[in-house]
DNA sequence: TTGAAAGCGCTACCAG
DNA sequence: CTGGTAGCGCTTTCAA
């Protein structure tokens, strides 16, 4: 029982293909009885439309791609869920990469896209990647893009949310809840992400006369380990922190442990503030005060800019996601 | 600047396609200098074998389709996740579709699976599913099928854990720890997944002679809210329970809520073990005692099982992964 | 060693 | 209203 082709239904049926095409699209130029055999014969053998007979014809794929460096983790498996979401609408299918956050894995998952040719990607690179070129080389074979999450100073679009304002309303709060001394735990410094979020943190610093202790920041490879690693020095200091700012799931979720590992108390002995999904938030105990990312809104928007440009809209945009600190109970 | 492809190539070299294709793909039957020309200007020119071509051609679309209850649940990513870096590395890509955990959108995944020609699908059925026919069409229609997570009494290779047996140790090991008012919190009745895990709880109470107490078993749809509600009628009862095994993720976070709501401490007022995910319980707190399912083995069995099939083998299997109790904070 | 032609499933175009 | 045919990019078979 294989599936039944075009050809197959004009040949049981006595009549050409094309009849049979226009038939089964709904065009016109079909009398509406042979049309109704054609249709009901197909129903009854399952016809299907076979996508790449389809895609080769118009060619065009219908499918666009995405990278993410790590499909498994919570923030990104929402943003993904909800760019999938948005793409089936359209008629999309999506390609999922993983490139483990790594510079080399994200050249290999572009490789494959563009040999899968898909129409576009959407991607949020690796933590290692400085180097933007095999990025900007897709536009060079009229492969659009949208960055989001990451981006960095390229003439790509992107969806980011408002890293630095959102790291001065961090640092603002915990300052107003009686913090002396707060930590900054960010991903590597060529980050622009990290850059940002340090910047916003530093100028309220700054504005409220706070001392700059540069022992207190510490912008490492984002891991669970050089996370407990990094903390479990804070915490070492002659004058730790009294506060931290993790911006990244990981990096919070490891310096909770590190401080629960060394009998301190959030929020009493010490507060923390994390880049974190609500879920995860909401799962850890104390529940974790967060900057909320919307990831919805966050994939609702990359594939909407990216489905602009696959519409011929070439300017490029950037989004700016508006998240926000949420408080909970582990600030004060 | 277009792709290029083989007829353009041959055009430009005033060579015939199938020598180009010969030669591309390191044939026989090309001299070495002409194979040489034909190379280095389809790298120069980024050729890329259109795959659409090669999938109608071969009338092979090396592509699987992959539905789970909600791909952004950390359970499900890693598994997925697993299965997909399996598959690629024998050339297959993924479609990864979501039913949300909902039985008419599980219907919609698998014919759009089945559109795309999908030579294959591994599947983790829906709470709601217990009519199994629309999986069961899949293989009239030739497209095997492997059954994850959640199997039923029909004949479809499946890998699961040893659920009644996990069940046996969780409830064993919170007798031995003193509890003596064990509730059992999972998913609907109908699902074979929480019957046998049930099935577990109970044969041990009974060998243990402890009296069973029905008011204690509380087998709902899985959600958030329901284990909310649930595990609040429990704690309210006259005798309410002093230990609680949760089946799912999500009833063992929403449990810890309702418990936290009540100003009870865990595991001292009760005590409770969870079917989750490493990772989760490591971030909660106090960590849970849980089982560990190794979803990384679950995902490689999948998929290996649904290589076989698509490889010719017929024999229906059922790989059962050994997943064990892991004792972390949550339990005495 | 190379070329020519057919065909995978589908659609578009032109003819009857 | 219906049929015939060419062609998307690729591989395969047969012929030169």
């Amino acid at each position: 029982m294989k599936r039944i082709s075009q050809r197959e239904i004009a040949n049981i049926l006595n009549v050409n293909v094309s009849t049979v095409s226009r038939a089964l699209r709904g065009l016109d130029g079909v009398s509406s009885e042979l049309r109704q055999k054609i249709l009901s014969l197909a129903k009854e053998q399952g016809y299907r439309p076979n996508p790449f007979a389809v895609s080769l014809r118009y060619d065009t794929t219908r499918t666009i791609g995405i990278v993410v460096p790590d499909v498994s983790f919570n923030h990104y498996a929402h943003i993904v869920k909800r760019i999938e979401s948005e793409a089936r609408k359209e008629g999309y299918m999506c390609i999922i990469t993983d490139s483990d956050d790594k510079f080399e894995t994200e050249k290999n998952c572009l490789d494959l896209l563009v040999n899968m040719h898909v129409e576009g990607i959407i991607i949020c690179v690796s933590q290692e990647t400085t180097d933007f070129s095999h990025i900007q080389h897709l536009r060079k074979v009229h492969v659009p893009v949208v960055l989001f999450d990451r981006d960095a100073d390229v003439d790509i679009s992107s969806v980011i949310i408002n890293d630095a304002d959102t790291a001065r309303q961090v640092t603002e709060n915990l300052i107003d809840s009686g913090a002396k001394r707060i930590a900054f735990l960010g991903g590597p410094n060529k980050m622009k992400q990290t850059s940002e979020r340090k910047h916003g943190y530093l100028e309220v610093l700054r504005e409220r006369n706070i001392p700059i202790r540069k022992e207190l920041v510490k912008c490492n490879y984002i891991s669970y380990n050089s996370g407990l690693t990094d903390t479990l020095e804070l915490l070492s200091l002659p004058q730790p922190p009294d506060a931290i700012i993790a911006t990244h799931g990981l990096l919070v979720t490891s310096a909770m442990r590190a401080i629960e590992s060394r009998g301190l108390r959030i929020p009493d002995d010490i507060q923390i503030v994390g880049y974190m999904s609500d879920w995860v938030s909401e799962v850890a105990s104390p529940r974790v005060s967060f900057v909320e990312q919307n990831q919805k809104e966050i994939g609702v928007k990359a594939f909407k800019l990216l489905f602009d440009q696959l519409n011929g809209d070439t300017c490029v945009q950037h989004v700016i996601v508006k998240a926000r600190l949420e408080t909970r109970e582990s600030t004060k």
